[in-house]
DNA sequence: GGGGATTGATTCAGG
DNA sequence: ATCAATCCCC
């Protein structure tokens, strides 16, 4: 397969040269649609841009146009990406278009942050310390308290409460019901709820969701504020606007409320974050919204091939409730999509590995290929193969760097440094390293500080509160206060020293012997790859231009960078760097959402998977769409040549299933082109296979264990591969191998 | 309070 | 299958 063939339009860093060319203009090279989009200035303006229509392209060139031929300074000019990831990426486009410096270039998430940073005092509730709570923190926190609420945690379980309350605070009505199949009063939700907001606040604490809400409230109860962000900012564009939730899209319209300069794009079909609460609507009314909107719709593909992009189109045709369009492309037909049948899970990762492998050898660049799966779990079986094949890859997602234990302790020590009230943090290190304070001990202060509503940071501090206290923990408890003295300290510090200092005053050496495993290498290394961090943070931090609106500095110091950590996603991480060819990607379809392969694999094209059963279980006909947009993402992220892959059992929960074929698969026009599976990787791993069962013919009656009796209506494959496809009564058709059904022919 | 055994949930996607 | 929380005894 030939290297991406796309021309300019499709290249990342296809215009970097731009600047440098005197008469070059930021239209040269756009088709009309894209040129409208670049020059049109004032007013609300809808992109509609289909897949791989350059998008960014034209977001970046319309930054760098206003800038440049509007005279538009480059601080009064707010776009709102949908990953940090992505925000980046876009700075550095325009940079290369525009060489200046001061745009507000990031999430919702982050834009937020820096605005609370800087003004949430005017609430009177938190302070500009406050701390971000992840879910992990979150789901602490409400363990806690419906254990204090004398509920029980195996039934009320903290992830589906704060699901609960993070549902109802971003669909931003009053009332949100009981999710089905959730055995939970709405009075205990409730009530949970409230002393979840009244810790948050108390904890000086705000969790992803209420960096959006706050916001909000302080635009609404200071209007003078938020006609200051509103006159400030003179060009307001928002990207991937189809997963805008009501909270953001409340948020683009108030920075937008001054002058109607609002600039969104998005694609309808790509929208695949319902579940989180983003609102299709938001998209499918802007013209409503925005009467004078502009609309401009980009249709022309420079990724993909006709293959794919026909592909794509005959499956999405197929939802209704959609904005029809008419994707096109001039390149050619290029290869047909591949489809793979495979045994089992490790079957189509080893088929997946040996293809890849065989494209390396042939000259691709593991950079230019990715592996999509609809669930994390599927992660392990396909890494395992690529390191048996010796395939250098990546995995976007799955268990981070900030999920690890030693870090975590290292980030509650940070956040007690800069927020003592952070009660989770406190609850997390107070033990460690082991100071003899049991639960015991923690109990006692813990009812302590609830009764006088304060946080432990203070109620340790209390003779009264350590005179409850017996035995050794009194002592511990002591020391940890001490502890807590010096660590107030490091607050204004750099990030790096400030890290450097706390593992000195924890006495690092003892607290890592604590952890005893065989992991212990690894923590050392982790412990320093945090510190290089937090050095590189402060060194970037420092460089960091001044806001010439608020006259202020970027956020900085631990502060600043606990921040950046807080907002980090997983995509984030992903390592860019070519040099030989870097690494092939795995992630998951919701992050692979603006990105393009070359060559990319989907595993997992199986019923229950993809559709996935639960998304039709809570979300009926409208959820189905949502995967079928979920798995067009993935199609239409392919630019030569795609594969479909799935399995016809796979182990799940350490439970042997039966697969059947996603019902995409039969939506693709003509069919993929089914290969055969290549047997060679099993055999080898499996030694020499006798064939199995070969005896049974079409028409054969036979009793399978699970499903009962059966009528074999067709038969394909041979030795490993043998496999029946079988109608039962009270089942329907099933697809077997004959390896692993024990199928007995009845008389 | 600590360590080993047992139990129970987890696995839909993420800022 | 795997991991975390919980239980139980020292």
């Amino acid at each position: 397969m030939a290297a991406s063939t796309n021309d300019e339009q499709g290249s990342k860093h296809g215009q970097g040269t731009l600047w440098g060319g005197a008469s070059a203009s930021l239209v040269d090279g756009l088709n009309d649609a894209q040129r409208e989009a670049v020059q049109v200035e004032q007013g609300p303006l809808l992109i509609l841009a289909g897949p791989g229509s350059g998008k960014t392209r034209v977001v970046t060139r319309r930054i760098a146009h206003l800038v440049r031929e509007c005279g538009v300074d480059p601080w009064r000019i707010v776009a709102i990406t949908f990953t940090n990831k992505a925000a980046r990426e876009m700075k550095e486009r325009v940079e290369q278009l525009v060489p200046v410096q001061g745009m507000w270039i990031s999430t919702f998430h982050a834009m937020c942050a820096r605005i609370l940073r800087r003004d949430i005092e005017m609430l009177g509730v938190w302070t500009r310390d406050f701390t971000i709570y992840d879910t992990g923190d979150k789901n602490q926190l409400l363990k806690r308290l419906i254990k204090e609420a004398d509920y029980d945690v195996t039934r009320f379980r903290p992830s589906m409460v704060g699901g609960w309350i993070s549902d109802r605070k971003n669909r931003g009505v009053e009332r949100v019901e009981v999710p089905e199949g959730m055995e939970i009063e709405l009075e205990v939700l409730e009530k949970v709820a409230r002393l979840y907001e009244e810790a948050m606040q108390r904890q000086n604490a705000l969790d992803f969701d209420d960096l959006l809400l706050v916001t909000l409230r302080l635009f609404d109860e200071h209007p003078g504020l938020r006609d200051a962000y509103a006159h400030r900012f003179l060009h307001v564009m928002v990207d991937e606007y189809q997963d805008t939730n009501h909270a953001q899209y409340l948020l683009a319209k108030h920075l937008a409320s001054a002058h109607g300069n609002l600039a969104v794009c998005g694609d309808p079909d790509q929208s695949i974050y319902a579940w989180r609460g983003a609102d299709i609507r938001n998209i499918l009314d802007f013209e409503r919204d925005w009467p004078q909107a502009r609309t401009v719709r980009l249709e022309q593909n420079y990724r993909s091939t006709m293959t794919i992009l026909r592909a794509a189109q005959a499956l999405i045709e197929r939802n209704s409730s959609r904005k029809p369009k008419d994707l096109w492309s001039e390149r050619g037909e290029g290869e047909p999509i591949g489809l793979l049948t495979c045994a089992d899970e490790n079957d189509e990762a080893d088929a997946i590995a040996e293809r890849i492998r065989a494209q390396l050898r042939s000259g691709v660049q593991a950079k230019d290929v990715a592996v999509f799966y609809r669930v994390n779990f599927m992660q392990r079986a396909l890494e395992s193969a690529l390191r048996m094949a010796r395939v250098p890859y990546q995995v976007v997602g799955g268990l981070e760097f900030y999920e690890r234990r030693e870090i975590k302790d290292l980030i509650a020590y940070a956040k007690l440094v800069v927020n003592p009230a952070d009660d989770v943090a406190f609850l997390r290190v107070v033990n460690v390293p082991q100071r003899g304070i049991g639960d015991k001990s923690v109990e006692t202060l813990a009812k302590f500080a609830k009764d006088r509503r304060i946080p432990l940071s203070r109620a340790i501090r209390s003779s009264e509160a350590l005179s409850l206290v017996r035995g050794r923990g009194r002592g511990g408890l002591e020391g940890f206060a001490a502890l807590l003295d010096q660590l107030a300290w490091l607050k204004d510090l750099d990030a790096g020293v400030a890290f450097t200092q706390i593992l000195e005053l924890i006495n690092r050496e003892v607290w890592l012997a604590e952890m005893e495993d065989d992991q212990q290498v690894d923590r050392e290394a982790n412990v320093e790859e945090l510190l290089t961090h937090a050095e590189q943070y402060d060194l970037a931090a420092s460089q960091a231009p001044v806001d010439p609106a608020s006259q202020e500095e970027r956020s900085r110091g631990l502060r600043g960078f606990l921040q950046e950590i807080a907002l980090v996603a997983d995509v984030d991480q992903m390592d860019t760097s070519v040099e030989q060819g870097g690494k092939v990607t795995l992630m998951t379809l919701h992050s692979a959402k603006g990105l393009e392969f070359p060559l990319v694999f989907i595993a997992g094209c199986e019923e229950e998977l993809l559709p996935h059963v639960r998304a039709l279980l809570d979300g009926g006909e409208e959820a189905g769409e949502e995967e079928r947009r979920l798995f067009d993402v993935g199609v239409t992220r392919a630019q030569d040549k795609l594969w479909l892959t799935h399995a016809q059992t796979r182990n799940h929960f350490g439970q042997f299933t039966y697969r059947e074929a996603s019902r995409f698969l039969a939506e693709i026009p003509g069919g993929a082109e089914e290969e055969e599976e290549d047997t060679r990787s099993s055999e080898e791993m499996l030694g020499r296979f006798e064939p199995a069962v070969t005896s049974l013919k079409v028409g054969d009656r036979v009793q399978h264990d699970h499903f009962g009796k059966g009528t074999i209506e067709a038969l394909q494959g041979a030795g490993v591969n043998a496999r029946a496809s079988v109608r039962f009564p009270a089942h329907g058709v099933k697809h077997l191998l004959l390896q692993y059904a024990k199928l007995t022919k009845l008389g």
